[in-house]
RNA sequence: GCCGAAGUGGCGGAAUUGGUAGACGCGCUGGAUUCAAAAUCCAGUUCUGGCAACAGAGUGUGGGUUCGAUUCCCACCUUCGGUACCA
């Protein structure tokens, strides 16, 4: 019988499901484990090949677990909020919520066509009330919560509140945006509204004023990637840095615990480093520096304290509150013009060009406290308002971005380290001798840092201080498409927690902001005016929010009194293998470790970390095909060139744009010599009928208007297109659907082949090519069950020694790969088990019964299949991981590479007990090695038993 | 700029702790089968020279450590990914 893909996987796809096959008990005898998949956004495109390669393996690892005899949990949802429906609602009009429905199916058909063993009963969709209700819910437990230092935990805010009535705020240790200080008696005699102003500034999630890049043209707020030169990316509006008043969290508060936590997870170095340089700590001091002729100081943050006899001026950003109040009169037409420049540019415009060198002098000067020299106070861009404290002493003698600075606007240097010990030293280094630095005059670097320090201190002007890099994360969307914050205001604007959840988010006809930037919600007066004469707050939560804590969810997905009982979370407790892109390595990864310390803290989850096990699986590129369109046009027709023409005559790129195909149309796709002939022009012209006049000058002629002149008789021509290995996606028009190559290879292949082309972690073109190779191994397995006459058969005797050697190192070789997830390296040994099996023309049972089982994580629709026919009875999900036994493994003799002076020059057999004496002198003898050794002295000989033998001569 | 990862045949990759470089697969070449093709099977396939036995070179480049380096160390080059200008 031949092997029939698409028949074995339908019957047992229903076989599985009939049986509930896959449905995950909350408790159980065995060991838990679980193996959670990123939280995938339903996007309109659905999933590409690249997409299942993290569910792919996850899945194999997942089904191996539980043939070591795990009960594990495997779920599957849906992160269901998000921009790109709420940009479909725009511009159509529609609901999101049916757009958001259709595909999810789609999602759903793609995933269920991969063969995964989710339990879907436990399916999550973060935009189901049932589910928002609990993020809603952790929303405002935060909101009630403060940080405590001293505690290093979340505490109450009551709690808060207690201590205010009682001590006041002196010298209490939390988190927070609090500058004044206050007695017992000031607070209790202030005002509701002021009192919720103080706690605002201590609560983990809290309101207060920050930037959005604000298009006034097309009335929103957009996304740092969707400005581009201070201008929308969509129609190319202005885009200004609008101020406003919107929630955050308090991620800071948790900034050594997020780093402290990294020690005790298993993630890999490379992704540990990232986060450790987001949260970004740095030792040194905050420093006040005293400002003439005003009462206000300037508060900076640096860690080279000792180079403050070399701070000649100073730099505030330009967002800095100060700005306003010291700026003088005079500077005044200088300062406002620049910060209408800056206003108009984004973080990362201000980022991508970091070397460019603009500023603005206030006219105010600082003292520097050790020398007491004025110093001018300038504003610059490149001083960020949230990093530090929005300002910094410049030091241009040890500083590049300060000097450059500083030799911009002709500023005084001056030198005050000696790194002429430490060629090449940098100043992040911290070497060399400090000079021209008063009383830290020949101190090394790190000793003088010390030493400024308690100066410092004992100055009164300043105090040792940590530093991170990471800032509060912004909580506000004025969107329609994300969960409601369930906040109402008073008439003073004092805010109230609303514990009427779910606040379910109300259905609405026009989705467009209002003009000031609001949210569209704010147009619903009916919702936003409350019948005790409260307003609601019309801003929704972003993207994180529901993603930040749904793997708890599918620990208790139908639970109602709780986001999770607490009897499922103390079972599952964490997520044992989490598998997903690096594209989350700072974001979700570092929200979600927040939001889990802070429900540990207030003792809902009992873990302090999420996710033990991390693993980021790379890219599946494609490749992108582009044909050269000159920006020129051609007598006014648009003018397409061969890009063989391009790179052999030495044309300028940047005269071309880079189009890219649809990848359908290319003839030989993904070589170096693919292109377009006639016909496909046609298909393209159908596509983009814009071009339909246009010209395609190709190699053997030229074609346009439907007709082809040849140069030299040719019937036909290629227009050579450019071939680059990139992203898969969309707006390259290269994806592959992994449904189409199902439909012709089957799943089990499909997930085999994605396997196979090499490690997880790694990025790698994909070839649909490269199938036909594992097609062909699941046919010849498959073929081991079968005679000549297509006949089931298997042959029940003992196996011989030989049969058994093959079927234990392929036990041994497929159980330690999948350890490790090395799945390409499986697939291998599958595959050479099964050439070696089909060489000794071998059918024993006992050793087909091993395979199937070692195969089953990888291609589960046959492994069923085969274990039915083997009269099994009940699902080869439910069989025992074989283990396997090195005493087969052991050879008789093994072969040895005998190298001289470490370069091989024989290879000779020998008993693979033969002691290292034996070898030694036997190695010596052979005739092979004679003529290399001959007139030469041997001066040793390394044996090591069962690898290698070499000989040294001189 | 900064951070991270990776460079091995025509291609995807293997070599788990320093010990036979190129497993396995794609592609290609030759053969069998076939009227022919597809499919299948067998053999070969790192490069250079040679009919061959064999010899030389070879894991991005240049150095180093070692009896022995794809693996460890130093410097550099290239590619990819991330990025909120480390005060």
């Amino acid at each position: 019988m031949d092997y029939n893909p698409g028949e074995i996987e339908k019957k047992w796809k229903a076989f599985w499901d009939h049986n509930e096959i896959y449905k995950v008990p909350n408790n159980s005898d065995k060991p838990k484990y679980y193996v959670l998949d990123m939280f995938p956004y339903p996007s309109g495109s659905g999933l590409h090949v690249g997409h299942p390669l993290g569910y792919i393996a996850s899945d194999i690892y997942a089904r191996y677990k539980r043939l070591k005899g795990f009960n594990v949990l495997h779920p599957m949802g849906f992160d269901a909020f998000g921009l790109p429906a709420e940009q479909y609602a725009l511009d159509t009009g529609n609901h999101p919520s049916g757009f958001t429905d259709k595909n999810i199916k789609y999602f759903r058909e793609q995933l269920d066509s991969l063969g995964f063993c989710y339990d879907w009963s436990r399916e999550v969709r973060t935009c189901d009330p049932k589910y928002y209700k609990w993020t809603q819910w952790i929303f405002l437990q935060l909101f009630e919560h403060y940080y405590d230092n001293n505690l290093s935990k979340a505490q109450p805010i009551t709690k808060l509140v207690g201590r205010f009535e009682e001590k006041g705020n002196v010298n209490f240790q939390a988190a927070t945006s609090q500058e004044e200080t206050f007695s017992a008696t000031e607070w209790n005699a202030k005002s509701l509204r002021e009192k919720d102003d103080i706690l605002m500034n201590y609560r983990l999630a809290y309101r207060k004023v920050s930037y959005v890049n604000w298009c006034e043209a097309l009335g929103t707020v957009l996304a740092n990637d969707e400005v581009k030169d201070g201008l929308s990316e969509r129609g190319g509006h202005p885009v200004i840095q609008k101020p406003m008043l919107q929630w955050s969290l308090r991620t800071t508060a948790y900034a050594q615990r997020l780093l402290d936590g990294l020690d005790t997870v298993d993630w890999s170095d490379a992704l540990k480093a990232q986060q450790r340089n987001w949260i970004g700590r740095s030792e040194g001091a905050q420093l006040f520096f005293d400002i003439e002729l005003s009462s206000h100081k300037i508060e900076v943050f640096t860690t080279r304290p000792d180079t403050i006899f070399g701070a000649t001026f100073m730099v505030l950003a330009p967002e800095h509150p100060l700005v306003k109040k010291i700026t003088t009169a005079h500077q005044y037409d200088d300062i406002e013009d620049y910060l209408k420049y800056v206003n108009a540019r984004s973080e990362r415009d201000r980022m991508e060009e970091a070397k460019k060198v603009t500023g603005a002098f206030t006219g105010a000067y600082a003292i520097n406290p050790f020398t007491n020299e004025k110093i001018p106070v300038w504003i610059g861009e490149y001083v960020l308002k949230d990093y530090g404290t929005g300002a910094i002493m410049a030091v241009p003698a040890d500083d590049e971005r300060d000097k450059r600075f500083a030799e911009k606007f002709d500023l005084k240097i001056i030198d005050i380290i000696d790194k002429s010990m430490h060629e090449g030293a940098g100043m992040e280094d911290k070497v060399g001798k400090m000079i021209n630095s008063g009383f830290l005059n020949g101190m090394e670097v790190k000793e003088a840092i010390q030493k400024v320090i308690d100066q410092i201190e004992e100055k009164g002007i300043g105090k040792r201080r940590i530093n991170y890099k990471l800032r509060d994360a912004n909580y506000s969307r004025q969107r329609y498409w994300g969960e409601p914050v369930p906040v109402q205001y008073d008439a003073d604007g004092v805010a109230y927690a609303d514990y009427n959840l779910p606040l379910e988010l109300p259905d609405l006809e026009n989705f467009k902001p209002t003009a000031e930037g609001k949210s569209p919600l704010s147009r619903l007066d009916g919702w936003v005016y409350t019948p005790d004469g409260l307003i609601r707050e019309t801003d929704t939560m972003p993207g994180y929010a529901g993603s930040s804590w749904y793997f708890l969810r599918y620990m208790d997905p139908e639970n109602e009194d709780a986001f999770a009982g607490k009897e499922a979370l103390n079972y599952w407790k964490d997520v044992d293998l989490y598998i997903g892109g690096t594209e989350h390595a700072v974001g979700h990864l570092l929200y979600s470790r927040m939001w889990h310390k802070f429900l540990h803290d207030i003792g809902k989850v009992p873990t302090d970390e999420p996710f033990r096990k991390l693993i980021n699986q790379g890219m599946i590129q494609g490749i992108i095909e582009y044909i050269y369109l000159k920006k020129e046009k051609t007598n006014g027709q648009y003018h397409f060139l061969c890009s063989k023409k391009v790179e052999m005559m030495g044309l300028k790129e940047e005269d071309y744009q880079r189009l890219p195909v649809k990848i359908q149309y290319i003839k030989a796709y993904g070589s170096p010599d693919s292109f377009l002939d006639i016909e496909s022009i046609k298909q393209f012209l159908d596509w983009r009928p814009e071009y339909a006049n246009a010209i395609f000058e190709c190699g053997k002629g030229v074609y346009q208007n439907g007709e082809f002149n040849p140069t030299d008789g040719a019937k036909d021509s290629h227009l050579f297109t450019r071939s680059e290995t990139g992203k898969m996606g969309k707006r390259y028009f290269n994806t592959v659907d992994p449904v189409d190559v199902i439909g012709t290879y089957g799943t089990d292949c499909f997930r085999l082949y994605e396997m196979f082309l090499g490690p997880i972690t790694d990025a790698k073109p994909w070839n649909t090519k490269g199938i036909e190779g594992t097609s062909r191994f699941l046919k010849k397995f498959w073929g081991l069950f079968f005679n000549n006459e297509g006949e089931f058969s298997v042959n029940e005797a003992d196996p011989t020694k030989e049969e058994l050697k093959i079927m234990h190192k392929t036990i041994k070789r497929v159980g330690e790969d999948i350890e490790r997830f090395s799945f390409n390296t499986c697939v291998s040994a599958l595959m050479e088990a099964t050439n070696d099996l089909r060489k000794l023309k071998s059918n024993n049972k006992t050793v087909l019964r091993s395979l199937v089982v070692l195969i089953a994580p990888f291609a589960p629709h046959m492994a069923e299949e085969l274990w039915h026919r083997l009269w099994e009875k009940g699902s080869v999900n439910d069989a025992t991981f074989p283990e396997f036994d090195e005493k087969h493994l052991k050879e008789d003799s093994i072969t040895y590479p005998i190298s001289i002076n470490g370069k091989k020059r024989a290879v000779h057999d020998f008993p693979s007990d033969a002691p290292k004496e034996d070898l030694e002198k036997a190695a010596v003898e052979l005739e092979d090695i004679q003529k290399w050794i001959e007139g030469k002295t041997i001066r040793k000989v390394i044996v090591v038993p069962g690898r290698m033998i070499n000989i040294v001569v001189g």
